[in-house]
RNA sequence: GCGGGCAUGGCGGAAUGGUAGACGCAAGGGACUUAAACUCCCUCGAACUUAGUUCGUGCGGGUUCGACUCCCGCUGCCCGCACCA
């Protein structure tokens, strides 16, 4: 018998495909068509496992539904744009295109040899001028369709690198490469106009019944819409043109207890206040040191300054509230202006207690009551004791004391109503060089310009250089000098180029027309939604939310039908590939990662081979190249072949979770792919056997069918591979006729096939099916095949297991009842007595309680 | 800090509120072999008075005839926090 040789038959078979054209997708409009798209990968050079599995998930998917007849669409391209290129270009020379392509070029080679069923005549990658050209095309239809705008933003500026820096460049609020400490800095930046959608987008969550309940929610929350109420503080000693602050608040019933009012360090009054107060000056650039997170604001230490302006509380006009300048409240939150309840916020409790300032109850618990050590602040839902309430009942739920607050407010005529949304306008903009370039140009006469279509695409330079920061594009001789599209006057093209997100935002819809001169085309109709979306939790928010409302957008210019607002009709989230992390602690202090094979794994721990040093282990951890914990799915395939690799990440661990890399499992894969090969050889060699066992091997294999089909639809890959080993160990076993058996493996290699397609194929041929497997129909379960005359029902005794009996499945209750209170076990614990309950559950289980 | 998730043998995991540990790995024992590898067979949550009994799904409560599963309160770890992709 031939061994078996993933090495030879594999690559045999990745030609056959190819030369048939099998995984070419074509918009036939008499099939029902299924469009399975994974997330698509950034060109880093190297493949890694958690590519292996989000593609081979993927792959399980389109091979699956291809067999159930589906015309499907299964594409693969690059997400081109972003900083590693230009951070390369600027470590070791080279330009970011090259190194791009290059590393297109080394990761293609790297995932053929998996065999996935990719429609590869319509890859592209985000940075073709053909791709960004049509993404610029539909930047000037958004802009003109109100979409698209321009404001001032803050930015991590690094002051002495002279350049803005991402967010993960900002390590303890310093630059990551010059050190100083990084100060947040205003520039006028272009955004898309997402909140104008965020009820939409909010509300549309609703519907969608294929998306996971905690990417949903996490969405929900961060859109984060809140009923509150806005009203004005009069104030009485402010700079003229600020008679009054503007307050969101979405607790108004805790009015009354108002102790301070605060306004956030980028509000106007803060930034006037700031011109003509020096020793206000130096509190604001204080606050806005560090980066620009949330995290950073949030986990900062709290820090205030009294501006010397008193305001009146708008109940009670002789009550006067001092206005505070707070680090914590954001600008871009409500009004950035909040008034301070520190009885019933934690966050205000604090800072009052650290300035002094009042803290006042307005509503204390029903039943005892708190003390002043933290601030009480119950769910909403929860019924409180009004104590300094000013409308409603003064037993009320918080919701209720809200709502007769904004009632009692719109009354007395200084306050409205409103609804309001967490979520922030997209910013769009980068002061970056390798990302789509922003498709407008400054006029001294005209202003700024959409340039005209006629002139697109607008390419990046060729001729940059990255031995300095900053903007390439802004010190570039000539690439800036345009001429106005409305007036042809001389002018300048804007420098900033596109978010990252803006290119992931549309690319599954470029794929049903990938080559097209214009985004989308009819063909975009046939293939639009995506069916089945898959990648990692890490996107559930950014990227799933922009691609929401990106389609939304083109949906308003006319790039994407009314039915495909919501591009991704499902979504299915896998967990990482992790691996330990081997650490150390260098000379500077400074964290030193070690590569798995350098280390030496002992019972009293793990120890550098070089010097025998202690190393920490860091179990579990995400694979980063940076950590030195990543294993190179390469030398995987080399050694065992590309469907062990697959088989091994569909294994053990249900995709949404996340997978411990472990050298041993691979090796398992391989093992159970060569014995279903052997099993297959022994049939195909002719050995007959007994045709009484015909009959529970082939119900055993209806089982089969019928569980692995179900675990496939669940994506519960792992259930459907246990499965599969319990049907090669039953092959393997079976003592039934050649026919039978070949008849159960051909079945068999089918199941398979979607996971392990090179082996499946391999087996199909030798069962002597026609035509590839990856063409062959998916098996149909006999329902007479999984019926069971006889079920074995577990009694328990007060809830514990003592005993079983075997009974036909349809016994009636009563006949149960009988026969258990006639086992023995039953007898005995009821010792003549009578049970207080007998509880059958028909085909499940019984419980007697005594 | 805020939002979301996860937690079951030595390990990965299985279990419409109904026999906890399917299936696999590792380990131990045996067969085959001159020997080894491969392969095949058996055992494998813990404790005890071992044909049995008791305990056992991160911790503490609760609902239920019955809870890994539902509810409340914790702990630990992971993801995200708007310029990483």
């Amino acid at each position: 018998m031939a061994r078996y040789a993933p090495g030879e038959t594999e690559k045999k078979w990745q030609s056959a495909w190819n030369e048939a054209g099998t995984f070419l997708a074509s918009a036939d409009p008499a099939k029902e068509k299924y469009y399975v798209l994974e997330m698509f990968p950034y060109p880093s050079g190297r493949i890694h496992m958690g590519h292996v599995r989000n593609y081979t998930l993927g792959d399980v998917v389109a091979r699956t539904k291809k067999a159930r007849g589906f015309s499907v669409l299964h594409p693969i391209g690059w997400d081109a744009f972003g900083m590693p290129a230009e951070n390369a270009a600027m470590a070791s020379g080279g330009h970011p295109k090259d190194w791009t392509y290059k590393n297109i070029e080394d990761m293609k080679r790297q995932l053929k040899p998996l065999g996935f069923s990719w429609d590869w005549t319509r890859e592209f990658a985000t940075c073709d001028p053909d791709y960004y050209g049509q993404q610029q095309a539909m930047f000037i239809d958004m802009l003109d369709k109100g979409l698209i705008y321009r404001k001032n933003a803050v930015v991590n500026w690094d002051p002495v690198d002279m350049t803005v820096l991402a967010n993960e460049q900002v390590i303890d609020g310093k630059g990551w490469r010059s050190g100083a400490a990084v100060e947040r800095k205003e520039l006028t930046q272009w955004f898309f106009k997402i909140s104008e959608m965020a009820g939409d987008l909010l509300d549309s969550l609703d519907d969608l019944e294929g998306w996971p309940e905690k990417v949903r929610l996490m969405q929900a929350n961060w859109i984060g819409k809140s009923q509150g109420l806005e009203f004005g503080f009069e104030t009485l000693n402010a700079p003229k043109g600020f008679e009054r602050i503007d307050c969101y608040t979405t607790r108004p019933d805790t009015l009354m207890g108002a102790g301070f009012v605060g306004i956030s360090p980028d509000h106007p009054l803060a930034k006037a206040l700031e011109a003509q107060d020096p020793d206000m000056a130096a509190f604001l650039a204080q606050c806005r040191k560090g980066g620009t997170t949330e995290e950073a604001i949030e986990t900062a230490e709290k820090l205030g300054r009294d501006t010397g302006i008193r305001v009146k509380h708008p109940l009670n006009p002789d009550w006067e509230l001092p206005v505070w300048v707070a680090n914590f409240i954001l600008m871009d939150y409500g009004t950035g202006a909040i008034f301070g309840c520190s009885a019933h916020d934690q966050r205000d409790f604090e800072f009052a207690t650290k300035y002094d300032l009042p803290i006042i109850p307005v509503f204390e618990p029903i039943e005892g009551s708190e003390g002043l050590s933290a601030a009480y602040s119950p769910l909403k839902s929860e019924t409180v004791r009004y104590i300094r309430g000013f409308a409603g009942a003064q037993v009320q739920t918080g919701e209720d004391g809200v709502a007769a607050a904004i009632a009692a407010c719109e009354d007395k005529g200084f306050g409205t109503g409103v609804t309001k949304f967490r979520l922030r306008d997209w910013g769009l903009s980068r002061q970056r060089y390798w990302g789509c370039p922003i498709p407008v140009v400054h006029c001294a006469d005209c202003g700024v310009v959409p340039e005209s279509k006629d002139n697109l695409p607008i390419r990046l330079p060729d001729d940059v250089s990255f031995d300095v920061p900053g903007n390439p594009l802004d010190r570039h001789p000539t690439w800036r000098n345009c001429s106005c599209p409305k007036c042809g006057a001389q002018a300048l093209r804007e420098t900033d180029t596109m978010d990252t997100f803006v290119d992931s935002s549309w690319y599954y819809s470029r794929f049903t027309c990938a080559g097209a001169d214009t985004p989308t085309t009819d063909e975009t109709r046939y293939w639009m939604n995506v069916d089945q979306y898959i990648g990692g939790i890490e996107h559930a928010i950014l990227h799933l939310l922009y691609s929401r409302f990106f389609a939304r957008a083109m949906n308003d210019t006319g790039h994407l039908p009314d039915t495909a607002r919501e591009p991704f009709n499902a979504l299915f989230t896998q967990g990482m590939v992790t691996h330990a992390i081997y650490k150390t602690t260098g000379t500077d202090g400074r964290a030193v990662y070690h590569y798995p094979e350098d280390v030496d794994q002992r019972e009293d721990g793990a120890f550098l081979k070089s010097d025998g040093s202690k190393v920490d282990v860091i179990p579990s951890a995400k694979m980063s190249k940076s950590k030195n914990n990543v294993v190179d799915p390469m030398n995987i395939i080399q050694e065992f072949g590309a469907d062990t690799a697959r088989w091994f990440v569909l294994s053990d661990s249900p995709p949404e979770r996340d997978v411990e890399w472990t050298a041993a499992g691979a090796e398992a894969a391989s093992k159970f792919l060569a014995r279903v090969w052997r099993i297959a050889n022994d049939i195909a060699e002719g050995a007959d056997g007994d045709a009484k066992a015909d009959q529970d091997l082939l119900k055993a294999t209806h089982k089969a069918i019928d569980e692995i089909t179900k675990s496939i639809d669940s994506f519960a890959f792992n259930k459907a591979l246990a499965k599969l080993y319990e049907q090669a160990n039953t092959l393997q076993k079976t003592k039934a006729s050649n026919a039978a058996r070949r008849e159960a493996m051909k079945l068999t290699a089918q199941l398979m096939a979607p996971m392990v397609p090179h082996i499946g194929e391999d087996i199909w041929a030798l069962m002597g099916g026609d035509g590839f497997v990856v063409d062959a129909p998916w098996p149909v379960v006999d329902p007479a095949m999984l019926v069971e005359d006889v079920v074995t029902l577990p009694i328990q005794i007060n809830g514990k297991r003592r005993a079983e009996i075997s009974v036909p499945k349809d016994m009636p209750k009563e006949e149960i009842e009988k026969l258990v209170l006639a086992q023995d076990n039953v007898l005995r614990a009821l010792d003549g007595g009578q049970p207080k309950k007998l509880i059958v559950v028909p085909g499940r289980i019984v419980n007697v309680v005594i």
